[in-house]
DNA sequence: ACTCAATTGTCGTTTAGATGACAATTTACT
DNA sequence: AGTAAATTGTCATCTAAACGACAATTGAGT
């Protein structure tokens, strides 16, 4: 990748975007590029160095499974989000059987060595608080996901996903959200920790309510998200 | 509270064990510690100032209800755990309706403003490399509570909340755990998201299999964790 | 256009675990 | 010690949502 395009991605990441034009140099340098396609699997192995990612287009679940193969997803990851964290003990996997599908037709992500994000953090307080509070907001959120998934019914939680899902992907159109719809049933299913069969009555009934409207399997549009 | 008490405090911290003298001094400073009681409630409201708490002796809950008063408990902290976090957006109202109450007979924190700890953070980039890593450690643990909910029924669940909190409050004595017992069976049942009877009938089945041990209803023994 | 695999639709059935109701026991308080 | 309040014990009932099974539909690949 040329590194006029590295440098662009960068300076536009809310996480650098305040960065000296040196310092986005030196992550340059240290970064690396890669391409992927729909259903791509990336492992996070542990053998390998660790590394950080943040995704420069596409869309990506990561899951894990149980021991029966039932799958969970734990994040939706997009534009600008981050992965694979930064830990104290080096040796510590943190990655608990964690891997990542592609589920956009085409993904491009930027990765760093965690050793030497950690030497850039080292020499960029601004950078490092920045980052404590991307962190950060993500712990909130999956406390929220927790807590969700105490209190809520299935009905709310899927609901709440297609809130959710547009407000990362939908074009507004006068108030009408239109999206790409990357996720099956049992995808959505997996996210909202629910079941298959549950998801498709329920986007059932959402659509006879006409609260979504689904053209095809891969186009969804919410006339009126308060309505949701 | 005497400055010499602080420093001890902070200075044995694992966030700031290895900061310089002069750095913890400025900490001191701008610390705070309170004491409170068994059942004191600890609002986390938006009108102060945003807080950073470190808990130095006790045992606290966090919790937040929906909206017909069921609690759940996202959190137990114990000596050294932190809670309130930053966050980039100063006005950002994190704590989402959260609060803390006391569970052990005593409790005592300490706790920073958070734009002052930020300042720190400033100008001690192994401090925030620390802090970093620290709420990292928080998300992953927290996905694994979220995937253990999905994953695991509420035996799994309340079994592992007994070795868990025994990981954390349990004398060792040959091999043999023993421990103060701070929650309540509707506690247990808010933290490992189930209901208060489960948990009594789940408790007993233990009991009777002599995998746990209660001795009046606030001493636990474990004999053989291995056998939970 | 045709075929096959993937996805969705629709049931009836099953089940884990919540909930309610009340009794028994333990602990706290005066 | 005696009483009230909190906690735990037990059971029967109820219910949300998973699960299995199979049909219908869609869309991708040739």
């Amino acid at each position: 990748m040329r590194e006029d395009i590295k440098y662009w991605y960068l300076k536009n990441h809310k996480l650098f975007e305040h960065l000296s034009d040196s310092d986005v140099d030196a992550l340059c340098v240290m970064s690396s590029f890669k391409q992927g396609d729909k259903n791509d699997i990336i492992y996070f192995s542990d053998t390998d160095k660790k590394r950080l990612y943040t995704i420069k287009h596409g869309i990506l679940k990561i899951c894990h499974q149980d021991k029966d193969g039932k799958e969970v997803i734990t994040e939706l990851l997009t534009e600008h989000d981050i992965f694979g964290y930064i830990s104290l003990s080096e040796s510590e996997k943190n990655t608990n059987e964690q891997y990542a599908i592609v589920l956009s037709d085409k993904l491009s992500i930027c990765s760093f060595e965690v050793e030497k994000f950690k030497a850039v953090l080292q020499n960029n307080s601004n950078l490092s608080i920045k980052y404590s509070a991307l962190i950060n907001e993500k712990l909130v959120s999956f406390q929220q996901k927790y807590s969700d998934l105490v209190f809520k019914d299935v009905n709310t939680r899927v609901a709440e996903f297609f809130k959710r899902y547009a407000s990362y992907h939908a074009k507004n159109v006068n108030g009408i959200l239109e999206m790409e719809m990357v996720l099956t049933h049992q995808e959505i299913a997996d996210y909202t920790a629910s079941s298959r069969q549950s998801v498709t009555s329920i986007v059932n009934k959402l659509v006879e309510e006409g609260k979504i409207i689904y053209e095809g399997r891969k186009k969804v549009i919410i006339p009126d998200v308060s309505k949701l």
